[in-house]
DNA sequence: AAAAGCACTCCCCTTGCCAGAGTGCTAATG
DNA sequence: CATTAGCACTCTGGCAAGGGGAGTGCTTTT
């Protein structure tokens, strides 16, 4: 198995196989990459190399004597060594301009970004608001809706509102104490936290009668301070652009219901995003989380304000995507991210 | 232009017709309808009556010598005969059963509406909650977060709440005020004669100062009151259907386009049920309202608790969707709304 | 080491052909 | 008089054969 050094004209050819494929989607063979060649090597020559490379595992062929296709191995190396200082293009950054005005809050935020991000790279875009545990509380309030009904709403220090409506029957007084004492209590303390020394007050008094502690413990039950939203929390835009790109009917079927599957973003998005790194990450091969992703890459980035991750945005597209380009944006919504939540605190 | 009355040969073969092109999808020729038929009549006579039947336009031919196909007027005779007695096959039963369990608010509702329609007619489930201008007021709640920012929950009646984050520097205090007054004296009014009635107020004072109606002008403009919810009021699930009915690659782009702008699907279904009648509607020729939607039909209800409209659900499908099934389907979740819905009031 | 030449492989598009299913019309039949 | 049988005709769709095109690996030449 010959791990051929990979030198200066290797390099030159292999990031030029990788640039035609992803232009034309055609396995590319040595004449016409001879031809488009600046300095002009032949085709025999080309081969040579081609023959080297696939060697080394960065291309395969469809069947004999058809050209040459980039493997993941191939498109991780391009990506590597990409310079990254590409600039957006016009077009682009106006869209980005139209689409961020007045926007206050990591909601409504997110559901624009995934919107941007399918129509400036032709591809499906996601965001997601990170409703994790290590979310601060702000505040806590409770409404006593028709009978049996209690409305509670959880705000936390980063924007995020989480309704939800449970089948209680407390009085307003009751909840209006509950209210009071999760506030004075908890405020600025992270979900994880709050909801573990919250447990832990309730076993204590358990035995004894405490009417504050028993309504919170019903409050407790039914999900009140849970801020997992189940499936609104994951936008996904422009699946319809994947009917372009992908040819297997069978193939593109399994994506559709994939990317139909928030939870399954959820996890994809937080497996490969919840970091502090502020650099776009590309993940070449997400056939390895999810079966129906093969081919399909992502290329996302934290949204941050600040130090604190307050979500993830991506692209996630064929291999076959516009890796400069479409890492641009995703860098440029992120940066604006930061941005815009930052001046409006 | 023969107008023939439709008799009850006549009635029976465009029946069989229907019911044999939605089970196979291709056109349906006299030789195979004569099998099939019980009384056997002969394919002569089957071509004289189908020969009728395509003057007085209820069918069709791709071209000579191919069979004959429905055309939507055929599919609304064949509907309009439908019993409509048929019961619930026990697979989707336990379907639905296994998926309204617990749920308490109308959101969730909708969610779940969308996903088990979807799943049981094999296409397109849709539901939205009305968040129209008629709903009636339960209250507001306002509460100030970080510096210039205010958290606004709107919460109607019918158990909606909306939630939007306002760029605004109001005190904690003002904003008790306000929400007080509004409460006090909009609670049970429709969201339209508030809205109506409070422009008209800060009209009137504007000359005067008066703190509470200037805080409250603030709110108003920043639509803190408004209750549509631009996208988030409608589900649209099981779009990966589509996939496998629809050949045109073209046309599956387009359908997959419109159902991501959920403005579209808004309308339609404001269009077509918001309607007090309890029985399920369906629309036949979509591509009047929507182009994209053509050779797509509507089967749905208004989603209603005692008289009240409080949204609409419904599958979207190709013409050769299994009407019965379907119909059966969506009423039976629409009674099941007003049932949920009606108990735990 | 690079290029040229050559024989070979494989894909895929085009063409031609034929079976099958369907139709409308006309003539025969109960 | 409604129904059926027969017939000539039409259109589609699948299948096979054939050939051009693009590409490869290997060998030889520069």
């Amino acid at each position: 198995m010959p791990s051929p050094s990979i030198g200066e004209r290797e390099r030159e050819i292999l990031t030029a196989i990788v640039e035609t494929f992803i232009a034309t989607g055609e396995p590319v063979g040595s004449r016409t990459l001879s031809r488009s060649n600046r300095e002009g090597l032949s085709p025999a020559s080309i081969r040579n190399v081609m023959a080297d490379l696939s060697d080394a595992g960065y291309l395969e062929q469809p069947h004999t004597s058809a050209g040459r296709v980039p493997t993941p191995e191939a498109y991780r190396y391009y990506v590597e060594q990409l310079t990254g200082k590409a600039r957006l293009s016009h077009e682009s950054e106006s869209i980005i301009q139209d689409s961020f005005h007045g926007i206050t809050d990591v909601q409504e935020f997110m559901e624009r970004t995934s919107h941007v991000l399918s129509l400036i790279s032709h591809n499906v875009g996601v965001a997601m608001a990170t409703t994790g545990p290590r979310n601060a509380l702000e505040h806590v309030y409770f409404s006593r809706l028709g009978d049996q009904k209690v409305l509670a709403v959880v705000v936390t220090k980063s924007g995020l509102v989480r309704d939800r409506v449970l089948r209680l029957d407390i009085s307003q007084a009751d909840l209006d104490l509950a209210a009071r004492y999760i506030n004075d209590n908890f405020r600025g303390w992270t979900m994880e936290a709050m909801r573990a020394e919250l447990a832990r007050r309730i076993e204590q008094e358990r035995s004894e009668y405490d009417r504050l502690m028993k309504s919170i413990e019903q409050l407790y039950n039914q999900g009140a301070l849970a801020t997992e939203q189940p499936s609104q929390a994951v936008y996904v835009e422009g699946a319809s652009n994947l009917v372009a790109n992908e040819q297997d009917r069978q193939h593109l079927q399994e994506l559709l219901k994939t990317l139909e599957e928030k939870q399954k973003i959820v996890e994809l998005l937080g497996a490969y995003l919840d970091t502090k790194q502020e650099a776009v990450r590309v993940v070449i091969g997400l056939d390895e989380a999810l079966p129906s992703m093969r081919n399909f890459v992502l290329i996302g980035a934290p949204a941050r304000v600040g130090d604190e991750v307050m979500g993830s945005l991506a692209v996630i597209g064929p291999t076959r995507i516009d890796y400069q380009h479409t890492m641009t944006a995703v860098s440029y919504i992120a940066r604006l991210f930061d941005k815009i939540l930052n001046e409006s605190e």
